[in-house]
DNA sequence: ACCTGAACACCGTTCAAGT
DNA sequence: ACCTGAACACCGTTCAAGT
């Protein structure tokens, strides 16, 4: 029905900026600044056009921020798995991880729309599939993953926000609160005091991760 | 050598708004429509006086948002826990997860500063107490409590997320990728299919919960 | 002491017009 | 077809002035 078009018969206005160049110069802002840092005007001032012509290369700032995840998703490389389900489990949650730690602001958008895109779906695939292999039923497999994920998001956001805060250079609020612990109704809080702070920016995702896969695998 | 002043001496113009009314009005508006909806000129039509005198009663935004927190903290119930430190550590969990559930708003501004306010500081100290008391070294205690906190945090934001998108009609970028899974790639999933939604609607924040501390206790 | 109005430096997006 | 400018309906916050 419909005949193959050898070349389309470009007409009108030739374009001065293409889908692309938009998408590359929101990667460029957002890994410098945030997803905060994106906004239609400043990434206009970027691709040096203005902020209207963007909206006839992109639908929204929504559609936007989902087609640089799918970029980001696309790229990722996938490991391969070793053969043991229980290592294959930890292996991928450790991958989905790292993917989403390399690069901080996924994960604000993320929570927006959860599970990335169909990229992002391969950790899923993997880890579910692998909890059925040691053992769970599917229920609890998909379950598993679930406590697995919320996990891993947790660790990512709360670091995450962590090391926003100590961009900023003034105190925070916590900083703070952690000075003056009271003794009597907190004990152990104040004991361990100081070490506070350090303890818990040690990288302990791993340790927790292989607790809770040690606890959801029969 | 102060002496004590039995009346402040109130001079100049009486005030119309108080720091109360200010943060009565700011509970009202967070609760009905989230963090989002709060912004310093809609508090002010509630209160019924313009942007720039809240300003006289709160120091900015974030200030005013910490008080929010700091507030609802402080009215928390502190349940009685168990003897049996295993059980007060699982106790206080669920009950720092109730706290943060009962109140989807919270958690955007605790990702800002984490460890809501010193009332919820009593949930870390009586886990990482009930940790210790489970023979976890003070530091392993910590990341115990670390892990749990990710867990938990995690969970919370994740299904308020998912909470907001449900709100939204429009059908959200996931329900479309899992309309159409791939069963080649994704063999697994595919065969979850419709029950993925229903699946992941359940609560299952105990049984996670209770596999974590598994893991991590001794 | 407390409040107001005008202003600054921002947002995302729509709409009508230009090439 | 692609881009522009002006405009709308918002933000948080500062500053100088009023009572």
């Amino acid at each position: 029905m419909a005949q193959s078009v050898p070349q389309r018969p470009r007409v009108g206005r030739p374009p001065r900026i293409s889908r692309e160049e938009v998408l590359a110069a929101a990667r460029r802002v957002v890994e410098e600044g945030g997803v905060g840092s994106l906004t239609m005007r400043r990434l206009a001032a970027e691709v040096g056009s203005t902020p209207m012509a963007l909206y006839h290369h992109v639908k929204d700032k929504e559609e936007l921020l989902l087609l640089l995840l799918d970029d980001y998703a696309a790229g990722l490389a996938r490991p391969a798995l070793p053969e043991d389900p229980r290592e294959r489990l930890v292996t991928a949650a450790l991958a989905m991880h790292d993917a989403l730690a390399g690069c901080a602001w996924v994960v604000e958008v993320l929570v927006a729309d959860d599970l990335m895109s169909d990229a992002g779906l391969w950790y899923a695939e993997n880890i579910v599939d692998a909890a059925v292999a040691c053992g769970l039923t599917p229920e609890r497999a998909v379950h598993a993953y679930r406590s697995i994920w919320y996990y891993t998001a947790g660790e990512i956001i709360i670091r995450a926000a962590g090391r926003r805060r100590a961009a900023d250079d003034r105190p925070t609020h916590r900083e703070r609160v952690f000075a003056d612990l009271d003794e009597e109704t907190l004990p152990r809080l104040a004991s361990i005091g100081g070490r506070w702070a350090t303890l818990t920016a040690q990288d302990t995702y791993r340790q927790g991760l292989e607790a809770l896969v040690e606890g959801l695998l029969p």
